[in-house]
DNA sequence: TTGACATATTGATAAACGTCGATACAATGA
DNA sequence: TCATTGTATCGACGTTTATCAATATGTCAA
């Protein structure tokens, strides 16, 4: 059983969550700028908070540059991630969705 | 932003639920079954607690039994939700991920 | 240093969730 | 019919979680 993939599932069991996953999508966005582009849903320690989540699972990727501070969506880490899932759920699948040399080693049991 | 991703990651972020999951890979077992085999961590209610909730995500595929009722794991399901995750959230991944025979062939241009 | 801005943290609150014991329901066999 | 077995449902309880207002922390400009 790997912990890894619940955590991952815990960071993504979030509507706002995935809300805020879309918009940094191929972007980096300053704290500000999601909550504005979330226009009002909720508000900066709300985003905050979410974005501790999210850097916590490694589904984003930080950069501080002066006071503001940037994310993006870390997409390998997503990928990785569901890799993982099929490969422990669905391993009559896993072998046509995901490229051999691309599924990392997992460590577990 | 899509709904379902959000119902598959609750589903699946839990850990008791995933350990039922990895049980219920490839095999059918009664309810009963899947409580023996978590070893007294948690009781009967709460192994059909979760079931249903993995039932109402459509991860667990059911065939009644006089009185009993097998389950297994819908590895299908699974799969799908992982193409979708990988798909909304990691695009640049996507090409790499999704299965070839889902891919439409284009004759020409 | 002071003030303004960007973000993180804290404390409180309400809702959601996992778990249990007790019990209800359904199917089978005597 | 009755008793037994397998599973689902109910009600309660404690924990986790999302959210907010208020405040703290950190950074830059004047």
């Amino acid at each position: 059983m790997n912990v890894d993939s619940v955590a991952f599932a815990k960071a993504i069991a979030d509507e706002t969550r995935q809300e805020i996953m879309q918009h940094l999508c191929c972007v980096w966005l300053s704290v500000n700028d999601v909550v504005d582009k979330l226009g009002g849903k909720v508000n900066q320690p709300t985003v905050s908070h979410h974005l501790k989540k999210l850097e916590d699972a490694q589904l984003v990727l930080v950069r501080q540059e002066g006071r503001q501070r940037f994310y993006t969506l870390n997409q390998e880490q997503l990928t990785v991630c569901c890799g993982l899932l099929v490969r422990s759920f669905a391993p009559d699948y896993a072998a046509k969705v995901v490229p051999v040399d691309a599924i990392p080693v997992v460590e577990h049991e």
